[in-house]
DNA sequence: AAGCGGATCGTCT
DNA sequence: GACGATCCGCTTG
């Protein structure tokens, strides 16, 4: 229960999806509809990178579909896969280069089953229309910081992908029951800096999972 | 506990 | 016309 939030600012994603997805851990995701809102905190994230990386949208470069991540940093990229799941990403990097963070999983409390990108979207009652929105700016959909920093972040291969496995992008908060399955082999540990107040707020120092 | 296949449709070759 | 940044249910071990 976040006492107060602050919207997440323009510049906070304006930096690589590998920065962002792991500074995303423990931000809350509010969705405004009707008269309700919801907070939910973000628990999992991945990282897709530019046209380099070739399990990402991107790759196939600029396309009407693609369109939101060669675009302005902060807005929701939202496509439906499988023909029944939509995911929901946030777009990174100035315009002109790609790149997203897909949300993977959130901790919304009891009720709700927010594990796993695609019930992610329907417990938050998340449409395609509200793709490319802004989500920096207070409305139906935007993601916010209550101060929270999650005590480990741990950090692994992504998932439900063809090509380029082994990169490590995906993040989420190390032994948070919400996080989706599988949960794979760690491969390193992020903490928290003592005193960090500034833009890197993190230090990987575990080299390993044991 | 893990592995399979079906559902279902927008997007690009 | 093929293929998904997934989920669920059923099977097997």
């Amino acid at each position: 229960m976040p006492s107060s939030f602050r919207p997440l600012s323009r510049s906070f994603f304006l930096q690589s999806p590998a920065q962002v997805a792991p500074a995303l851990i423990g931000k809350l995701l509010v969705r405004r509809h009707g008269s309700s809102q919801r907070c939910v905190r973000i628990v999992e994230t991945e990282a897709y990178l530019g046209e380099d990386d070739s399990a990402a949208h991107a790759a196939a470069g600029l396309t009407p579909r693609t369109a939101v991540l060669f675009g302005d940093a902060g807005r929701a990229y939202i496509y439906l896969i499988y023909g029944i799941h939509l995911c929901l990403n946030v777009s990174t990097l100035p315009r002109g280069e790609a790149g997203g963070v897909l949300f993977r999983a959130a901790d919304g409390g009891n009720t709700s089953d927010l594990s796993g990108p695609g019930r992610l979207t329907r417990g938050l009652g998340i449409t395609a229309a509200l793709n490319g929105g802004d989500l920096t700016r207070p409305g139906p959909l935007f993601l916010a910081d209550d101060g929270c920093l999650p005590p480990a972040i741990a950090v692994s291969t992504r998932v439900g992908i063809r090509k380029a496995v082994r990169l490590p992008l995906r993040f989420f908060w190390d032994g948070h029951p919400a996080v989706s399955r599988p949960h794979g082999p760690v491969l390193s540990r992020l903490h928290p800096i003592a005193s960090g107040a500034g833009a890197r707020v993190y230090s990987g120092l575990t080299a390993h999972g044991h």
